[in-house]
DNA sequence: CTAAGTGCAAAATGTTTGCATACTT
DNA sequence: AAGTATGCAAACATTTTGCACTTAG
């Protein structure tokens, strides 16, 4: 943790601008090198999980752990960023197996609560609630 | 999912028997293997790995995907369970890296609230909140 | 010039699988 | 006897690391 980068790179905007080019979407480190693969970029696998993981520390880049057997997933929020407005829930279905977003006034009180009556700061970018869809029931 | 034991095998009681043995602990499939190990009964990592995923769909066991990268953790919670009052959620320090159980009333309505206003069943006991702990701050 | 980043291939980690054998029912 | 569980070792998937080389500042 804490590995900003310090050097401006071409395999770093490169990165940064294909995060960018599928805002909202999800995607894996996986994702990411098959995409460079297929592209031509060739940016070698071990540079995209150091990069990704300094972007996350830059706050440039979010990334989410479904579950533990599956791959990380990362996501850009910008370079600017860290507007806190811009955070939304997750929600993992466990049956279908489909990540929702959610955007909830809410919710965002539980942040409150945990603060306020536990001392519990709540990262709502890493935290993920399980349960089962709506369509799955 | 859904592969519960049709057999009794004396692995299975003997895992259970641990599991029981260190209530409340959460551990690791890794530390199920060294324990079994170290005290002489010899169980293979496989069959840890196969009975462990067994009783969670038993729900004798519940398991907890803590982050991505570390071992999921196991924890007994009763053979006769699905008590819906034992739920207690559970908080993870990013920081320290400990793990916290809370009962609490408030955040048990959060539950109510994504069914009725989001269509979505909360699983108490699969969801990790993360965050930053009282005493790390 | 120096610190940081890169690519490659190899290691590490945690978990799963194939298959022959052994145990439950 | 039929069906399931076990043990072993090998396979897997994802992520990390060591090291020589290149690049940004």
């Amino acid at each position: 943790m804490n590995q900003r980068s310090k050097y401006k790179t071409s395999q770093r905007d490169i990165l940064i601008d294909y995060l960018k080019s599928v805002k909202s979407d999800h995607v894996t480190a996986g994702d990411v090198c098959e995409h460079f693969r297929s592209c031509g970029a060739n940016i070698a696998q071990a540079t995209v999980y150091r990069r990704l993981e300094s972007l996350v520390d830059e706050g440039i880049i979010n990334k989410y752990i479904i579950d533990g057997n599956s791959p990380a997933c990362f996501e850009y929020v910008g370079e600017n960023s860290h507007a806190p407005g811009e955070a939304c829930f997750h929600l993992k279905c466990e049956k279908c197996g489909k990540l929702l977003h959610l955007h909830c006034e809410e919710l965002d009180q539980i942040g409150g609560h945990l603060f306020k009556e536990h001392g519990f700061k709540l990262d709502p970018l890493r935290t993920v609630f399980y349960g089962i869809c709506d369509e799955c029931r």
